[in-house]
DNA sequence: CTATTCACTTACTTTATGTAAGTAAGTATA
DNA sequence: TATACTTACTTACATAAAGTAAGTGAATAG
């Protein structure tokens, strides 16, 4: 490589970019939620679901809370640092409403 | 799915989730630049940079400019909507620098 | 000539994702 | 007391996407 682009930023992106994981963030905005919820909410399969949640779980951006009640519950939030990726998204949603046509 | 995501949001995240999207985009902010420039810059293989250019012209945020000199001179550069993500952008970066640590 | 550069493309390998079935713990129904 | 059903996963296997490396064609340098 020639020039090299900021570590954090591709790191920031290398944590991001991976399919499936903002659209999960940006679900996980709108509150906690169980596991099924979000699958079926974004349409993504239970297998990388469940890889994702841990990956974001080892960044510290998703917190899973289990709850003892019978049935147990399983609930997925976001940490402050998942939180604070609010302003980029909405970001995205600004461009998104400006830039992609409703029937596209 | 029982609720869904906004369309204009999803297909945004459609476009910017595959994977080196957002670091093109992110090296094109910084100005016109030629393939074998973003190639080492972000390290990015040429097959897939090549498929990549290709759908970000057609998704109108990329353009392509032949300069008909010997040797030809290529240059990628973003059109309006290719520079109007800068927003989205900057917030990562901002997130990055208050969340990521420099080492990991 | 031969070598080298640029902007790619092609062929092949490896990795990531999708699909579908299975599991374990518990609840509800017949 | 079976049987079926739910949730939150995991496992096995198939397909799609990405990486690697070599090749192409046009041009230029030595």
């Amino acid at each position: 490589m020639d020039q090299s682009i900021c570590p954090r930023f591709e790191r920031a992106i290398f944590i991001m970019n991976k399919r499936w994981t903002t659209l999960i963030i940006f679900q996980l905005l709108e509150g906690s939620q169980r596991f099924c919820e979000i699958e079926s909410t974004i349409g993504v399969s239970g297998r990388v679901l469940s890889e994702r949640l841990k990956d974001l779980e080892k960044e510290g951006i998703v917190k899973r809370s289990v709850y003892d009640e019978t049935p147990v519950r399983i609930e997925y939030s976001l940490t402050e640092k998942g939180e604070s990726l609010k302003p980029a998204l909405d970001q995205i949603q600004i461009w998104a409403e400006t830039w992609i046509e409703p029937n596209s």
